[in-house]
DNA sequence: TATGAATGAGTATTCATTCAT
DNA sequence: TATGAATGAATACTCATTCAT
């Protein structure tokens, strides 16, 4: 008996990254998923029962594959310039590698496809940034503001400059992320 | 060649960015739209031959009225900081009462839609920003740096805030607008 | 413009007919139904929502036809056994006339399309011939017995005798009619 | 060439009859049919070359089981009444016993998959009942008419009282049986 | 113009059948 | 044999677009 092959579902996965990331959601078919996974069509539902399920999937799957990656490297002893450096480094970072991912994520918020408890997981995967930046406020060196603000500012400016840059299909150097780091530390420190 | 009725071509354009924040380009049709329109789906195609073109249109429409809008209040002789805070809360209120434009236009981003023609028109709109952006630095107000960077960072924080607030139904009151500011400008004056 | 076309359910409904006696109900699909009735596909879905809606709806309708039908020309001055046989040849008159009716009702009785509540009208339509043998009980001129196992006698004879005429191909005479009649109420009538 | 497992055949026909008369022969899939007999997809298949074969074949088995059944206790040198009551009863209660298969059968008739030879198949097996209606009117018992509508006549009543008794959920008591053949039996009888 | 019914190509999904294990 | 995953043609249904009124 052949046994159901789970690299399958990466497969598809990253054929519907790929093609919504070229036509967006609007634009993609189960047909055209099942032929850039390389499968036929009627394989795809035995790992979806429907498009919204595969859609639905992939997007808690992205979801929680980024905020498992946020805290690599992150200790708690660390400094906390150091550690949230590396928080938004690896954002950044993850944002660069998985831009479809972003892009799919984007495009989902207003789909048809995913589910309200979807939406509900999300608010659930950011927690862990949340305390990041309360622990920056308590040590005082965050500027003393809304929690939520403040974690936007934060990681708005690599979220758009990391679009941007791929839209104007420019590269992007390190030390720009370091000057990007920079403009956004020197905009939440507390002032001395 | 197009009629007349500019009335209907507004109720056209505001069904359809209604229809798209709520389900996504992915979720619309023609007829979705027409009935939301409060008009025949074949006098839809009196107006706009087709779904393209349509979608097209709108995109247009909404790069421009936003441009137009981004300067209002501005004028050279201001202070910088000062110009630049007016720009910068147009945009924001923009953002606010424009909601739907911002949801349709990153969703036509990646759609099969939008034509190579339309994307270039945008990057000619945001001309009059970078000019902004150069002045600053010229007067040595601003970090010398690579002027996309700053554009983007300088934005990018009301871009995410506005829409997060919306996905969050949180009020924005006038004060956060203001602290926003603040945070964004402590990151890129220059430090004196 | 163009008003929705009344007639056109009756295409379609005629369409189906012939189709399900030709290869029964497991054998139709949605276009073969559309181009027997010569309409697109498209347009079977303006007249029904769905495969279940149309079944459903036309199951329905042929109940209702069928129980119209059956008291033409009785009155209950009438005696009884005119009466009876009045009933019982427009049912048999009916049967020939709209086989396909028939044969279609017998498939869709443990079809998954035919919805609980469209079995219960079933049930209320043929209350009326309930009336009618209670009546020749009540004269003494039946057999006095449970109503229901005697209605079932009284017509399953001419169902069977149609139906099995129909598949050996045989015509049906006016007097096999007679024949038939009168051994049903030889069987029925109350032994003097 | 069919393998021995012959256990494996009835609980696919069992199956398969259980399943039509929930959902209909339009209702029913391969590997419904499989998962109701406990096995694979493609265990089915080696059985049953394909579908329509497995149709085919179970109504076959059909007509002649229940054509075995019926002379079963039946013997020529018994009086004709008393023989025609057996085999009545034979066929009442084989179809009580076994009342998916009249389903299946009914439902089969106007089917895609019963080819032309299995029909005929079903004219040889209703011979014997054809002798037995003869020898009634040889002996001048029954009324001297055509065989065809005789016959007809005097299976209709329990075919039809069955089925209804079933939709109805009716139970069917000894007596209503003996009733039943005595409506059947005035019917028929010669006048003396 | 305006309407909405009609069209038919296109899309999601199903299912008989095959095949690798 | 037995399994159930894989296949892809077929099917129900949708929707951009056209057309008769």
């Amino acid at each position: 008996m052949k046994p159901r092959d789970e690299h399958k579902i990466e497969q598809i996965f990253q054929a519907t990254l790929v093609l919504v990331k070229e036509k967006g959601l609007a634009g993609i078919t189960m047909s055209e998923i099942a032929s850039a996974a390389k499968i036929a069509t009627g394989t795809l539902y035995i790992y979806f029962e429907s498009k919204e399920k595969l859609i639905n999937d992939l997007f808690t799957r992205c979801r929680k594959t980024s905020a498992e990656t946020y805290f690599k490297g992150y200790h708690t002893e660390q400094p906390f310039k150091d550690g949230l450096k590396i928080v938004w480094l690896n954002l950044f970072d993850f944002r660069i590698e998985h831009f479809e991912e972003a892009v799919f994520m984007d495009q989902c918020y207003h789909s048809p496809y995913i589910t309200e408890s979807t939406k509900e997981l999300t608010k659930k995967l950011i927690q862990p940034l949340y305390k990041l930046v309360e622990r920056g406020m308590e040590e005082k060196l965050l500027k003393k503001m809304d929690a939520f603000m403040l974690l936007i500012f934060i990681f708005s400016g690599l979220n758009e400059f990391v679009k941007h840059s791929f839209y104007s299909e420019r590269k992007i150097s390190k030390s720009s992320k370091e000057e990007l780091f920079n403009l956004m530390w020197d905009g939440i420190k507390a002032s001395s």
